[in-house]
DNA sequence: TTCCGCCGGGAGAACGTTCTCCTGATCGCC
DNA sequence: GGCGATCAGGAGAACGTTCTCCCGGCGGAA
């Protein structure tokens, strides 16, 4: 005989089925066939065990449910609100997962410095979803990117996984969400020439991510496509903004310097205008710039600039939809969702000026 | 004889102690001792049931444990990523969490519109937490503030509330973070005095929240502490950028215009900027401006904005550590904890010009 | 050689729920 | 009035873990 509690009202524990059939005078057993609905009891015990639920404030324990299922209706989100991008996405992925009844469990590698490395702190925010028993994961591109070998961790164990603006290997089995880079590209690509643009560079994000690779690649094919353009393009190192400074002024103070940037990101714009102030070219006139995203603050520099806008919201929703869907339905082949981009032309952008042919 | 699984690779399941038992040959009992570390047992022993956990790739079900416990663990936060001060926030609270492996389940009432009403979304929220048993939960102002007899569904199950930038009546019993308000007021109206200035408009936010009221506050008390300044303040009704556009312009157009304006946000002194510019108004050289949080966009305003610092990680990891510590020990007396600020003096303020005084 | 004590490890209850199976009562029909 | 059908509701196993209790074997001392 090993009673570990005798009282209910044990600190933090809640309200049980059993507390309300003492109280409508039933077994626990039925309270649990009232309460799921499944059985038509006696209209008048029904009434009794859902009036004694409602008094004591009952709620049910999904903890419990999950623990027989295998289920725990959280999914596991490995994305930080870095920008307003990602918390857009992260709006989004929130508001599919809420309608659906599910919930996320938002964690990333902490950043803090490493002042507290007990272990890789990559592996512990993983080990800290999989005791949790989410029912899949959610992944941003440079986790997923760095860190890929972890990423078995959720695959050897069935977890369906979603990736945003990323992809890995086949054998990954993981599904992916993100922008249709190649309708960017080609958005861009024509509106520049339709501005009459012949000499355009592209500031390139880091090749280890996939939208890097994707945004550059995408932008040379489309761009291929008008032969009387000249391309250009230069991958900023992963680094400091510093970095990217240096090869942005490098492009500005060349003899043949371009009549337009396409930069990968709008923070790489940010830049290429704080360069261009610098050395005194003016946007538009001088130098057309676009950017890539539509980041809050793009509506709001000097000139407001042309961009491409990524569904960021929806990336985010689509990205929930196929994690909640794939829960459960085992073995199935991963899908890879492009969303449509649009081109928000604002004043960052102009025509060529003829003497500047 | 109800046997519901009989085979243990069901969809979803995972690896069980029993598992690893039968597999190093010991019983289910003897695995959780040893995982546990609680008993030494024999070190052969040990070192066959450790083997067999990590060669089977074992990981410990938390839902049981908490089961049992009634811990989960996790923590409730009700705060989206709204802005960067609400991302930095929340970067701390997870920060925290995660060092003391503590996971956050991050919702928020869907704003999308409510094209999908089932019942009042926040309650939805509010029990999606409640029925994963959260062990206690962080909630944003407005949440607080206009939901606050929802907040009742958790204080009534004991469980500890951490409430940031906002406080509630004493009943709820619910602690609170949020940043010093007298010192940042203290802060800009001796910097705006030294300055020379002697007549100046507060923006003060909505008081429906706790800190839109209480900035208002502690600026008329140290403003007050200087008898020759002339202060006002004018409340910007909540809703659209439009009305505080409004509602600046006519402060900035009167016959007495003020030499400098304290935007109660950095978000109200943006639109101050906007209306200046409108009105050909020069800051700082005709109009000091101080806004209050340090957004990200604050330094790259032209000219940079000086601005009142919130500690918003710090304020972010006081709440995680508030909560972590409450959960367990029950009963104490609630905390109202104010983290020091700071004055990052920039651009936008400068001395009063002698001809205009 | 017998008894005591110690130690490793197993049996089984408990946590809160779901689900299957079974009991017992009521009712209608011949 | 007896018999089968119908239906409400209870007993109890199972999920994966922790923890208490107990059993069996071994070593040492009298």
């Amino acid at each position: 005989m090993a009673k570990r509690l005798s009282n209910a009202s044990a600190p933090g524990r809640q309200v049980s089925q059993k507390e309300i059939g003492e109280l409508a005078g039933v077994s626990q057993a039925t309270v649990s066939l009232v309460l799921a609905g499944r059985k038509v009891n006696s209209e008048e015990t029904r009434e009794r065990v859902l009036e004694a639920a409602r008094q004591l404030k009952y709620r049910p324990n999904l903890l419990v449910h999950g623990m027989q299922t295998g289920k725990s209706k959280a999914i596991g989100v490995m994305a930080p609100p870095f920008d307003y991008y990602w918390s857009r996405v992260l709006y989004g992925i929130h508001d599919t997962l809420a309608q659906n009844d599910y919930v996320p469990i938002t964690v990333w590698p902490s950043h803090s410095g490493g002042h507290y490395g007990y272990e890789t702190d990559e592996l512990a925010q993983i080990h800290r979803l999989l005791d949790r028993r989410v029912d899949g994961v959610i992944l941003w591109p440079p986790f997923a990117a760095l860190f890929s070998e972890h990423v078995n961790e959720f695959s050897s164990r069935d977890l369906p996984i979603v990736l945003i603006d990323h992809t890995l290997p086949p054998s990954f089995q993981a599904d992916s969400v993100g922008s249709d880079e190649r309708m960017g590209a080609r958005l861009v690509a024509q509106h520049l020439h339709s501005l009459g643009h012949r000499h355009v560079v592209h500031i390139a994000g880091p090749s280890v991510t996939a939208w890097g690779k994707n945004r550059r690649r995408s932008f040379e094919v489309e761009s291929a496509k008008f032969p009387d353009v000249h391309m250009t393009a230069q991958e900023v190192p992963p680094g400091t903004a510093e970095q990217a400074s240096e090869l942005i002024r490098n492009v500005l103070s060349g003899s043949d310097r371009p009549t337009a940037i396409y930069a990968a990101s709008d923070g790489l714009a940010k830049v290429v205008y704080r360069v261009s102030a610098e050395l005194k070219i003016r946007i538009p006139d001088e130098l057309s710039v676009v950017g890539f995203a539509d980041h809050d603050f793009a509506a709001e520099l000097t000139p407001p600039l042309t961009t491409v806008r990524q569904p960021a919201y929806e990336i985010g929703c689509k990205a929930a939809e196929i994690v909640i869907k794939a829960v459960g339905s085992s073995h199935r082949k991963p899908a890879n969702v492009e969303l449509p981009v649009e081109l928000i032309v604002r004043e960052s952008t102009a025509k060529v000026l003829a003497t500047r042919r």
